[in-house]
RNA sequence: GUGGGUGUAGUUCAGUGGUUAGAGCGCCAGAUUGUGGCUCUGGAAGUCGUGGGUUCAACUCCCAUCACCCACCCCA
């Protein structure tokens, strides 16, 4: 048996916390500022949820599914995205009902996509996502799109460019659809053999495939933007409207049509400019017709996810690190083995009253436990033993002027306590 | 799914057919016994990814396999 984690999954380590909750409590924050609220989904659903939502036709659900059969021969699949589960759980506890819209985030929720690893794709990546439910109009795009653009600038976070798009909506698709085959008819032979699947059963997708010849071919395309019913056009117009007053810099590019099936009207994409080129951070969309779809009421809807390993793949590429915490603040030694229970009560009544305090569990010299507690970076020290134990003292180390000084044991807790805050 | 590269201490890497496989960093300990960072000294630590094969002899050559990195595809 070899330890080892399965193939494109990686662990969290002790040394990512503080990275990892920096990310985390930013989301909240901003998620919290636009009122949502988090919801939680199971890690896995059932099958049939995906088929129907992210579309039978997409990548995703034809060859990158975690799928497999429990014990009770129901088929289930591991989340391979955020939204459906979202939407499930909106239709199931009938929060359609609650005052409109209604708004929720999920925070670094496991996704699972069965695809060859490489630089900044897993098979199980997290997204932080959010989902407005019950808004027709534009408002409520711009709200989810400002808000994850907050949270990328309250991390530090510059040079993202934005990339939105239309693709229209039931009313209008047909006879874009149209006008693209015809299109691609002309042009049938130099397509590549994947697009020309795609010809029938989704030609949209020919417009963003990677192919040189294809993307040639998509480049004389007719614009889906000139094929928008009024009502698409318009909401797109709004929108544009939304994010130019804010002076968000956005780029209308045609090319970009989304990996799932369930988007309707807006599609959006936030990309990073990695040293390999460029890379999707963030993705979403409006989605009307997916709580229909799924059995719920004819709701519009809107959200995106993005990803928190590509975030954190952005802050190294931008050079930035999170704020940082002492592990703790006072680390108290012990000298001799009289020193040990007083070590021991001095740092439990420190975390009683709320100070990161810690003692020796190694039985360590005294010299030792000192390089110990400057490897974790406490700010001050505690020395318990010796003639001042005996006089009823501690004696207190700063350890970045080396000054030190005396404190009466009754006192310790509140003196100690009171430096360290002042720090 | 396809193609290229890599796999040797915790880590970064030397070592390409011949004794007990090395170094830097890290870790642990010590430097006249009550004090960290710097320095010095010592120590622990490797089934040489895994399984076969060739050979008197394999970390080294061959095959397979697994994982990682990279690219295609797609995406967060």
């Amino acid at each position: 048996m070899h330890i080892q984690s399965p193939k494109g999954t990686r662990d969290m380590l002790p040394k990512d916390s503080f990275l990892w909750q920096w990310i985390e409590q930013t989301m909240r924050e901003e998620a919290a500022l636009a009122g949502y609220l988090e919801i939680r989904t199971p890690v896995f659903e059932y099958t049939e949820l995906f088929e129907r939502g992210v579309g039978d036709t997409t990548d995703i659900v034809q060859k990158e599914m975690y799928t497999f059969l429990d014990k009770g021969e129901r088929s289930i699949t591991l989340k391979p995205e955020g939204t459906a589960g979202a939407v499930r759980a909106l239709i199931e506890n009938k929060l359609y009902a609650e005052p409109l819209p209604v708004k929720m985030y999920y925070l670094n929720n496991p996704i699972f996509r069965y695809e060859n690893p490489q630089h900044g794709r897993l098979r199980e990546h997290h997204q932080f996502g959010m989902e407005c439910f019950g808004v027709k109009g534009p408002s409520a795009d711009a709200e989810v799109i400002m808000t994850v653009l907050r949270i990328l600038s309250q991390l530090g976070l510059t040079h993202l460019s934005v990339k939105i798009n239309s693709i229209g909506c039931p009313v209008c698709r047909p006879s874009y659809h149209e006008a693209l085959r015809a299109h691609l008819k002309e042009h049938f032979e130099g397509l590549c053999p994947q697009c020309k699947e795609r010809y029938d059963r989704n030609p949209l997708r020919v417009l963003d495939c990677k192919e040189k010849s294809c993307q040639a071919i998509a480049k004389e395309a007719p614009n889906i933007l000139d094929y928008l019913c009024e009502e698409c056009d318009s909401h797109f117009d709004g929108l544009q409207q939304l994010l130019h007053v804010r002076e968000v810099p956005i780029t209308i590019d045609p090319q970009i049509v989304r990996g799932l099936d369930y988007y309707t009207k807006t599609v959006f994409e936030i990309i990073m400019q990695s040293p390999r080129g460029e890379m999707a951070l963030c993705g979403g969309g409006r989605y009307d017709g997916l709580v229909k779809e799924i059995g719920g009421p004819d709701m519009p809807a809107v959200g995106f996810g993005i990803g928190t390993e590509r975030i954190i793949l952005e802050l190294q590429n931008q050079g930035i690190v999170p704020p940082t915490q002492a592990v703790t603040s006072v680390f108290i030694a012990c000298l001799g083995e009289e020193g040990r229970l007083p070590a021991y009560q001095l740092c439990m009544d420190l975390r009683d009253a709320g100070i990161r305090a810690d003692y020796d569990h190694m039985n360590r010299s005294l010299k030792a436990q000192f390089r110990y507690a400057d490897k974790l970076g406490a700010p001050f020290m505690v020395i318990a033993g010796g003639d001042e134990l005996q006089r009823g003292m501690f004696k207190l180390k700063d350890m970045q002027s080396g000054e030190e000084k005396e404190i009466p044991m009754q006192e310790a807790v509140n003196r100690i306590s009171l430096i360290v805050n002042q720090k």
